[in-house]
DNA sequence: AGCACGCCGACT
DNA sequence: GTCGGCGTGCTC
């Protein structure tokens, strides 16, 4: 048959040949495609087969083919008969489940995306053909009489135990695949399917595991009574670097595993799973299935159908874990809960925090959120009554706090053209001389943030971004940290022609290393920053080069805060501890607290005391002095205190309209527009349009509104009802962020 | 998201 | 006169 060359030509050969069974009635079903229509298409069933929601089947679309999901509620019916496509297969695949689903709208719904896009995230996830059966190698029963070498007795000894897959055997026995596939040709060996190994054996909550302190003891009973209950619960596990969270919140685990259920653990970066991994095992005697994006298919495969049938009780994973299908999930686990790399932030914008929470609810688990800095998102459920909060107040193990202290870059000034300060660098001389590591802290990558020219003044800016060009120093760049830019170090400025007249400004992690390689010859120096360790290995490995004393001072960025344990680190020195505070972020207080207590929670863990020192023009600001005193709670009071009149969050609601476009006038116009539709409600303001701080991002112009509620009042309806009544143009777009985290 | 249709410039 | 650029619109 010639493929229809016109629509009109499609629609009459499918009527037509579909003819019969539209003589009887026609069972529509809606199906959920992943992509960013406004919803399920309706699909006929055709006769003989039968689907129910869940179901992932095979339907046309347009020209192509494509999976989709058989979607709950009734078809819609806006598509007459005559339009109406047949299913064309149902995939043996297991179906989504009814909770995934519910997820999948409920994040729809609540962040105002399509739901096919939802649909993507589940579906990236999902295994949708069953695993190939692997192939391997056993000895012929009857070999045949040919000569016998030395290679060749090689493999018939490694196969002697049973059969191996072609890439084991050859690893196994050091011979040649050319000599397999010989021995094959002449009879001595034929191909069979070998078993998928088990791969994931049952932890054993019973196993025999670390001690746990009277108060840890207490803390734990609190979640394993919240897990035994089979009903749903949000507890706040809240307690200090070196508390012992993880241990505590191992036992919920436990629990989960006496009931049979399974537990999912999210974190917010997979390279943190390393640490994970280890203690799990510690606890469980095997450690739990990983899940993450850059899982090999086979893998990937493996560990989803282990999970949908069960056979996985626990996983530890990234956000797309949570669209994972657990058959009988009694617990989530949302460890490092404050951290905003939980909020995805391209695609679909969502929270993976709060989705986990709303997959707990789905499925009558009980969800765990664990922090030494909770957010005062989390605080303020816990006032509220919607969270338990279960503390643990001391560090475990005889360990003490840091010793916390300010360097006032105003009078303790460093050298010119240096960063550190003369009191900093002289700890760091002591410290090394000790015997003992130190860490320097720099949330900044790359030699210098800014480059000009000191004949003109001229800033190296992004053409495509409104943001200066960073420089990075070892690879003789210029790199634009939004859009990934890059122009290499130009020899004279583009502006004036001067030569060598561009200067750096401004410190960055290699600079900073610049300047320690000349202050502490002899220290051996390691730099993590995300540019320089790829992967979670390359953490893990430099991790364990820092625990084998290889190393006497690490420099590092964002990365280094996370959940390391190094016994021999004693001291750590924020370059910049203002960082964070610049910038009119509605949270940069909260997360420099958060980034700052969290880096300092590196010192001094084991006997050794630890000391921190943070370098900063401001000392009497609230963020340094929450840091000096560790009045933690006293500072998130005042936090509060700040954003409760205007009903910041979380005391009200926001919701982030970005507005853009190729051209600045389209984008004013358009987010003017928006503008005077502005709803006007009770409770509700608008803020905007203005230009966003990135006005220019990727060479698009940018115009923002917020829109803010009182917490009371939904804001989705409200959106809805106020992009409804603004025409869209084809030039222009609108992103909502829902829950905005970055103000960018 | 794909993928085709459509209406304007450089070629056989 | 055709090939093909990517703007616009549709997919049950």
């Amino acid at each position: 048959m010639q493929p229809p060359r016109r629509k009109r030509d499609l629609v009459a050969s499918a009527t037509q040949v579909d003819f019969p069974a539209l003589a009887i009635a026609t069972a529509r079903v809606p199906v959920l495609l992943p992509y960013p229509f406004v919803g399920p298409f309706d699909y006929r069933v055709p006769a003989g087969m039968a689907v129910a929601p869940g179901d992932v089947v095979r339907v046309p679309l347009n020209r192509r083919e494509e999976f989709g999901v058989v979607w709950d509620g009734a078809a819609d019916g806006s598509v007459g008969d005559n339009r109406l496509r047949p299913i064309i297969a149902k995939i043996d695949a297991p179906p989504m489940r009814p909770d995934v689903r519910a997820l999948v709208d409920w994040i729809a719904s609540y962040t105002l995306a399509p739901p096919g896009d939802v649909l993507a995230m589940a579906l990236r996830v999902n295994a949708l053909q069953p695993e190939p059966p692997r192939t391997g190698w056993q000895i012929a029963p009857d070999p045949p009489a040919s000569r016998l070498t030395e290679a060749r007795q090689k493999i018939l000894a490694t196969l002697a135990d049973g059969p191996l897959g072609g890439a084991a055997l050859v690893a196994a026995s050091g011979v040649s695949s050319a000599v397999i596939r010989g021995m094959a040709d002449a009879g001595w060996l034929i191909p069979v399917t070998i078993a998928t190994p088990a791969a994931f054996a049952p932890p054993d909550p019973d196993h025999p595991g670390p001690i746990l302190s009277p108060a840890q003891t207490v803390a734990s009973a609190q979640l394993r009574d919240a897990v035994q209950s089979r009903t749903f619960s949000v507890s706040l596990l809240e307690g200090v670097t070196g508390s012992g969270k993880t241990e505590v919140y191992m036992e919920a685990i436990a629990q989960a595993l006496r009931q049979g259920r399974q537990t999912l653990v999210l974190l917010p970066e997979i390279a943190l799973s390393a640490q994970f991994l280890a203690r799990f095992t510690a606890r469980f005697g095997v450690a739990p299935a990983v899940w993450h994006s850059n899982l090999s298919p086979r893998i990937r495969r493996r560990t989803w159908r282990a999970v949908a049938a069960g056979d996985a009780l626990v996983v530890v994973g990234a956000r797309s874990a949570l669209f994972l299908p657990f058959p009988d999930l009694g617990l989530v686990v949302v460890d490092e809960e404050h951290e905003t790399a939980f909020k995805q932030e391209d695609g679909v914008v969502y929270h993976a925090r709060d989705m986990a929470i709303v997959r707990a609810r789905l499925c009558s688990a009980a969800a765990v959120l664990v922090s030494a800095t909770p957010s005062l998102e989390s605080l303020t459920n816990v006032e509220a009554g919607r969270y338990a909060h279960v503390h643990l107040p001391d560090r475990h193990g005889g360990a003490t706090m840091p010793e916390i202290a300010l360097v006032d870059l105003r009078t303790d000034m460093p050298e010119r053209g240096h960063f550190l300060a003369p009191s900093l660098v002289a700890e760091i001389h002591t410290t090394l001389a000790r015997g003992e590591q130190a860490m320097l802290f720099l949330n900044r990558r790359g030699y210098a943030p800014l480059t000009l020219c000191r004949a003109c003044g001229h800033r190296m800016q992004c053409p495509n971004c409104t943001a200066w060009l960073v420089e990075h120093r070892a690879r003789k760049l210029l790199q634009c940290h939004h859009c990934g830019h890059n122009v290499p170090i130009p020899p004279a400025c583009p502006e004036c022609s001067a030569s060598h007249s561009l200067t750096p400004v401004g410190p960055g992690v290699e600079r900073i290393t610049e300047e320690a390689a000349a202050t502490f010859p002899d220290a051996r120096v390691l730099v993590m920053a995300s540019d320089t360790l790829i992967g979670p290995d390359a953490a893990a490995a430099a991790a364990s080069r820092i625990e084998a004393r290889e190393i006497d001072l690490i420099i590092g960025t964002q990365i280094v805060a996370k959940g390391w344990h190094f016994p021999h680190l004693t001291l750590v020195g924020v370059v910049d501890a203002d960082l964070g505070l610049a910038g009119g972020d509605l949270r940069a207080a909260e997360r420099t607290v958060q980034l700052l207590h969290q880096v300092a929670g590196r010192a001094g863990r084991a006997d050794a005391p630890g000391r921190v020192l943070l370098q900063t023009f401001s000392p009497e600001h609230k963020v340094m002095q929450a840091l000096l005193s560790g009045d933690f709670s006293r500072f998130m009071q005042s936090e509060a205190a700040e954003r409760r009149p205007g009903n910041w969050p979380p005391f009200g609601r926001l919701a982030a309209l970005i507005v853009s476009a190729d051209s600045a006038d389209a984008a004013d116009r358009a987010a003017s527009e928006l503008g005077r539709a502005a709803p006007a409600l009770d409770g509700v303001t608008v803020l905007g349009p203005a230009p966003a701080p990135l006005s220019i991002l990727r060479g698009r112009h940018r115009r923002r509104l917020l829109l803010k509620t009182r917490r009371d009042i939904a804001v989705q309806p409200v959106l809805r009802a106020w992009l409804d009544a603004v025409p869209t143009r084809r030039d222009v777009r609108v992103d909502v962020d829902v829950d905005p985290v970055s103000f960018l």
